[in-house]
DNA sequence: ACATTTTACTTCATCAGTGAAATATGATTT
DNA sequence: AAATCATATTTCACTGATGAAGTAAAATGT
């Protein structure tokens, strides 16, 4: 279906990297379908994916806690939208948020108990939705899968950075 | 950097599927990244991707018209938003929407020549960033990577009619 | 020592996308 | 002919993301 169009269009302007053209776009379409089916299931608990994530890279620290500007980096996020994420996480008492002792224009941002507890509680329900996304890769498939895309994401990196096409 | 983050929570919380709880992220930080740089490539011309879809399945048709109804099908758009899409497009000149004979309820829309135009124009600066994305990709990966997401998005559309998680 | 620059966030205004409900119009069914 | 269904648009309220400007603290230059 969308292959029949990647198709009709190579023949008008035969230049285009047709392969190519048609992984980025099953790129595309599996990224965002993989977005849609993540943010339905953290919806019932409130939150959405940069919520998610920002409290996961919390989870994940080994202290439970970072600052804004490391949470901004690490989740791919301005500084704006950090500062409404946070809000919003300190608002529902899952993560605090005061003044660093050294440097005092930094913010320290920590998981409460409370939030451990959340995220311990939400993760594994989701577990087998996940299993079931790969559930006929081979081992050797999944290895694959993850060379490949780890390629396409350093390769996308180089080229962020370039001028207008 | 990721990796010691799922590895981490992983440890807390064995039960995880954790490999493939990194090939999602890997998934959404790839998808996302692409969407970005398609963006970007789009920003000069005052497009944006679902413009920019739009735009591309009516040029890919062989008579070059649709409907909306169509359109949100095939660009996964609800219909306010197509509406909104084809405003934009139709006060660009680059569509026309007009009635359909046969059924009167309906809306045809068609790429104009100054849209086919357009798009012969603005598809050629993009290749080289979409080739060079995959330059160091074999044949073989390519087609692997091909089937891996394929795979990948048949999973997806068989979980989503799901209930909550 | 003071002035300037840089860094770290926050605030505010704005915009694109979404979903629900209301409307208009035309087709189909009974 | 009336009720029902289908197609599309409009309006509205809302969420999430973003850019520009503002504030405060620290680092740096002179």
């Amino acid at each position: 279906m969308m292959n029949e169009g990647i198709e009709r269009v190579s023949q008008i302007i035969p230049q285009m990297p047709a392969v190519e053209a048609r992984l980025c776009r099953l790129m595309l379409m599996v990224g965002s379908s993989l977005e849609e089916e993540l943010e339905f299931k953290l919806k019932p608990h409130k939150l959405n994916h940069s919520d998610f994530l920002t409290l996961m890279i919390l989870y994940s620290r080994p202290d439970g806690s970072s600052t804004p500007g490391e949470l901004c980096e690490f989740a791919t996020q301005g500084a704006t939208n950090m500062t409404r994420i946070t809000n919003a996480l300190v608002k529902r008492g899952l993560i605090t948020r005061g003044a660093s002792a050294e440097d005092r224009r930094r913010v320290l941002i920590r998981i409460t108990a409370a939030g451990k507890r959340f995220v311990q509680k939400m993760l594994p329900p989701m577990f087998p939705r996940v299993s079931a996304m790969f559930a006929d890769f081979s081992d050797a498939d999944k290895r694959n899968l993850s060379r490949l895309l780890g390629k396409l994401a350093h390769n996308l990196d180089q080229l962020d950075p370039d001028t207008q096409p």
